[in-house]
DNA sequence: CTTTGAAAAGGGTCTTATCTTTGGACCGCT
DNA sequence: AGCGGTCCAAAGATAAGACCCTTTTCAAAG
């Protein structure tokens, strides 16, 4: 590009500058707005939005409009859309479950290894047993020991055995009293389990081992002795990583990878 | 209904049992397939997916339809719509920033409190400089440097140095080099920053001591000590906890809310 | 060589119509 | 009283087509 001697920049030809306008979409400013209003509690929770013809003729835009909206803020959790009569779009606030399913997407988007995912539970965990011990209510003690119940049976299935163990870490995440806190466990959780769920190593011994530490741990957050709880659930769940990386880093060597 | 004594249950009269039969929508299906087929791997990051019109032909499902899904995938992450020619819908892989949205919602959403955000990084955040110090390359020192730069300049402003803030603590989560712990780090930083923005307690002397808790703790990573690190980050980041609590004790009485 | 303007390829929006699902009311038989 | 059958109405789901708006590309005009 030649340009004449001196200037570096391109020829202005006028001194006006304008930023660059964002021209947003018309559904978005619908959700803006929708969302703005549910996330402040405009609306309680269960409200039933009003139906999408007569959203039509109250915003003046199109039905697709309308609808794209509306499907924007059920994926975003934001909203529960049922279809039938009395149906509609009835307002939720977003739960633990979406931050569960955006974790889970970059997880399996980013081929995030299980040795990360269990890193990152060994770095919460511990201090989620914490602040269990610390907060706990008797009903969570009561959660916690119903969620070991099977555990500690030998006669429950394999996938008795993995639901109950996602419960019980659920209950000490849910006894920290700390909402965010908890999603992101029962996020990992969640992730953990349905990496596991084909492993075979869980055998009897394990399941004992398994049943003895949330056992102890249990009873620590039961006694509010927070210290006891997070040295307990360091080693538990650092034991369980230890295992599952041996395990991974034997099957990465036999297996190298079909996709 | 008159049963035969000795049964307490409604009477069955049949003895099938049929489960609840989910009946997925037709857009439903097809973010399934798009989903998976993108998690797999099978289109590489940036591949575009056919025009709208010619995915309707492809599937004989109507436009609406096609749409609808593209929508979702996109709100999901997973795809990025433009439009004009040469626009379409490109593949994309989940990021940090689509957790960080949905902890943004489920934040506001639950009204969860400042010092329960404050909490959670409190608990996550010194493992993350540990594995920071373990395992950073020279390159995320220099990020780190560099993010603590306009922190330690006194004459930046309050909006960059809230942003060279979160720039620094996005470092550290990436010196990690564990994508998910980074991600739940990124998303925290983001939601204290945007509570943060507004406070007025950031003064002079804030800054100093900021400033200097970050080099201290950009050093222990760089020499890769990994217990100084994590120990620094733990009194840095609960005074600076401890600080906000104060605060907010204080302004709840003195603000009740405006609703 | 730059400017300008049209064409093309996409997504965005609107309209209208039809299909499907759901809840409820009524009705008639047993 | 109970139970199945029929019908209706409300609401979302899907379809089809037209048209609008943006962005890119490219060639003609200056």
């Amino acid at each position: 590009m030649t340009e004449s001697p001196g200037k570096s920049r391109a020829t202005p030809r006028s001194a006006v500058q304008l930023s660059p306008i964002d021209v947003p979409k018309a559904s978005d400013v619908l959700v803006h707005d929708l969302r703005e209003r549910i996330l402040r509690g405009e609306f309680p929770e269960g409200t039933a939005l009003p139906p999408e013809r007569e959203l039509v003729t109250q915003t003046r835009m199109s039905r697709t409009t309308v609808r794209e909206a509306l499907r924007i803020l059920e994926v975003q959790g934001l909203v529960r859309i049922r279809a039938g009569r009395a149906g509609g779009a009835f307002v939720q606030r977003p739960g633990r479950d979406s931050v569960a399913s955006s974790v889970s997407l970059l997880i399996r988007g980013r081929r995030i290894r299980l040795a990360a995912v269990l890193e990152t539970r060994e770095a919460i965990e511990p201090v989620c047993a914490q602040l269990a011990a610390a907060n706990r209510t008797d009903d969570d003690i009561k959660a916690l020991k119903a969620a070991n119940a099977p555990i500690e049976d030998p006669n429950s299935s394999l996938a008795e055995f993995l639901q109950a163990n996602v419960d019980w870490h659920v209950a000490v995440a849910t006894a920290t009293r700390n909402e965010l806190i908890a999603a992101f466990m029962i996020a990992l959780s969640q992730a953990i389990y349905s990496s596991t769920e084909n492993e075979s190593f869980i055998d009897a011994e394990v399941r004992r081992i398994t049943a003895r530490a949330h056992r102890s741990i249990t009873e620590a957050i039961a006694k509010g002795d927070a210290v006891a709880a997070a040295r307990r659930m360091t080693r538990h769940v650092h034991s369980y990583a230890a295992a599952v990386t041996e395990i991974e880093s034997r099957t990465e060597i036999a297996v190298p990878d079909a996709g």
